[in-house]
DNA sequence: AAAATAATATGAGATATCTCATATTTTGAG
DNA sequence: CTCAAAATATGAGATATCTCATATTATTTT
């Protein structure tokens, strides 16, 4: 982890103003952090001591069980919170956040904010909007994962991520954000190939069918 | 559903006042609505033209999925929200609401008082507060669902909602609620009798051994 | 470059969970 | 009180998904 320092920081703080969420000044006291790939920016079941904004990369929330598996809870990006939870909750248990990019967030440490935040109707208003998103998402995979098999979230998951008409995810990230084992994700892999929705190219599939995959996908969504 | 009126009304915002939760009065337009169990407070996709507060009773929160199945993704309890989503989002797609007892509810105009909510932080605050829980609630009951199969959820779930020692719970809304089918939640709930954790009596399970459930939901926590 | 580690790959048997069919019992509406 | 609907119950076969074992190929570290 680097802390920008000096001009690197004043420049970042230029060209990424956050001034617009808050009503008061968070200048001061903000530090501005870049994390490699691969590097936690928070130790599972640590607390942070400070509220991240995320303006550049991308991260992920992992969360271990006590039987050793481990779940992929969700994605972070740019312009999106990590430690908010924290910031709210006094009693909390503290996911692990993993850049999954060179990630750079600006830092707030809670001891300076925290009672300044929490009566900032800016602030909060858009954190609520952030939130009420976080919990409409969660409970959009929560039942849908007990809906419907891989088949189906894995064609809405493939056509997410798709990077011109190319999946190319890592298979055990992907068996940890959907929850099912490796050897069942390459499974259904296999099978979308078989029936011709993909086909393979070295590690990577290409799609083949677009209509089938966004008819498998589309059984997810309430119209 | 009836709209107390007059006297009625008067009282119960006098027993109940929620004046704590805002920095402005609301007394002047709201309502209060009593439903019927098994009452629907709002229809699955229409969106509500009040914000909820709920006082007495419970209610459950309810999704249909393309495919008929139909998921229960959570509880609602006294002093909490129904609504807020759509106060905060104006693109979202509404949940059932279904009133699991008599229920009673503040019922606050959006046309009234949307806009001075937004500004208010004392309640953003509380509702911020009310999101991370839920959000954090549901990332947890998602990645559980994933992680353990229902003889771990289900011995959870037993030992949250058994009343005296005596779980009572309907298979039905059961099911809709941990996600899993009606003929299988009644052949985990067979072989915890047969294994001398749980005894029926009538429609009725008798709690006979806590340490092996609590074993069993145990595993579902992180420490 | 060698060695260690992570990612990919595949087979085979086990288990969790689902679907469908059908019967009985309980509950709510008229 | 009666009938229809809802809830409970159970069997049997199908399928989704898991576990474990083992190989091969990349990638990273030394």
């Amino acid at each position: 982890m680097e802390i920008y320092k000096g001009e690197k920081k004043r420049i970042c703080l230029e060209k990424y103003s956050i001034a617009h969420l808050f009503s008061f000044p968070v200048e001061e006291f903000i530090e501005v952090h870049e994390y490699r790939r691969d590097e936690w920016i928070i130790q599972e079941g640590m607390r942070p001591d400070f509220l991240f904004y995320v303006i550049e990369g991308k991260a992920k929330i992992y969360v271990t069980h006590q039987n050793g598996k481990v779940s992929l809870i969700n994605f972070i990006n740019a312009n999106e919170y990590i430690g908010e939870m924290e910031l709210l909750n006094d009693v909390y248990y503290t996911k692990g956040i993993q850049a999954s990019t060179k990630t750079v967030c600006f830092a707030l440490p809670f001891h300076c904010y925290r009672t300044q935040l929490l009566e900032d109707a800016k602030f909060l208003r858009e954190l609520t909007r952030f939130l009420s998103g976080k919990a409409t998402f969660m409970a959009a995979k929560y039942s849908q994962s007990l809906a419907f098999p891989l088949e189906n979230r894995l064609a809405d998951f493939i056509l997410q991520t798709a990077d011109e008409g190319v999946y190319k995810e890592k298979h055990v990230t992907v068996c940890d954000y959907l929850g099912v084992s490796y050897r069942h994700l390459l499974h259904v892999l296999t099978q979308f190939c078989e029936k011709g929705y993909l086909q393979k190219e070295g590690r990577n599939y290409q799609i083949k069918q677009y209509g089938s995959l966004k008819e498998l996908a589309g059984v997810l969504k309430n119209k």
